[in-house]
DNA sequence: GGGGCATGTGAGAACTGTTGTCGACTGACC
DNA sequence: GGTCAGTCGACAACAGTTCTCACATGCCCC
């Protein structure tokens, strides 16, 4: 049985109103700042099981933290500002394509892949701001 | 000045010999067997110096663990068997041109992206096998 | 080839993000 | 209201990575 508790509502409240990524730390601390008494463990839990509901979509960053948003059903990748952590949903059928046939090609089944695109957005390409969501390493 | 020193050599030669992406803890116990005595924040050191040279590319698995590949210099992607860890370079300019011009059509500049595909490959698929090579979490 | 010194090394501590543990709590079903 | 499995929260534990610092050494200059 799963049940519908007060942390768990309000982790996903959390997400509502936020844009853009935020780990699982930034939103415990939020919810700490905003006197909220949900302990770490439980934001754990509650993104986990949002993502495992899709919910809640999560890549890693390049310094191997969790990060999560909340996402549109359908399957799509994003474009994601590495000054002010903007996020923008795109879709790529010619990439969903691409990737199936490559995989094909080379004998590969049960597919799935990870696209993100980092830049700079052109508010924050004219004003420059510090780096919290960060690139690749090296394109790949 | 950077010198080139026995251990950073030795780093280098061991991806000379292996195939697919492996993580530095795995490298450093590899070298310890051989009977290498170099220590673990030295082969991080000579890790990152690889991956700053271009010799090496870096991606990071589900469990956050960073996993490096020793890969040819022109842009590529990875296509990954999540059961034996086998690697594929695949090339798609159609993807590059999809990433930039979506970036540009969101004003995005100076953009990066990653991509890699997870799936298992032919020769495994016959054959259930252990997990060495997480995929991602959720498609995206 | 030898001296000097900036740079690299290695062991282990420290740090960070995440997961596991455990006693207490509580929401759903009766 | 009673029962009890699911959940909570504090904290310990864990894994991967980075930092520290004393010591070693590769390279430049002579």
């Amino acid at each position: 049985m799963i049940r519908n508790t007060r942390q768990r509502a309000a982790v996903n409240a959390v997400f509502d109103e936020l844009e853009g990524f935020h780990s699982a730390q930034e939103v415990h601390a939020r919810m700490r700042a905003a006197g909220d008494t949900i302990g770490l463990s439980t934001v754990y839990r509650a993104v986990q099981a949002l993502v495992d509901d899709g919910e809640l979509d999560s890549i890693r960053t390049d310094a191997g933290e969790a990060i999560y948003r909340r996402c549109s059903a359908r399957h799509h990748h994003h474009l994601v500002c590495r000054a002010c952590g903007r996020t923008e949903e795109v879709e790529g059928p010619t990439v969903e394509r691409w990737a199936d046939r490559v995989a094909g090609e080379h004998g590969f089944v049960d597919v799935k892949h990870t696209l993100e695109i980092f830049g700079t957005c052109a508010a924050c390409h004219a004003t420059a701001a510090p780096t919290p969501v960060d690139g690749p390493a090296r394109q790949g």
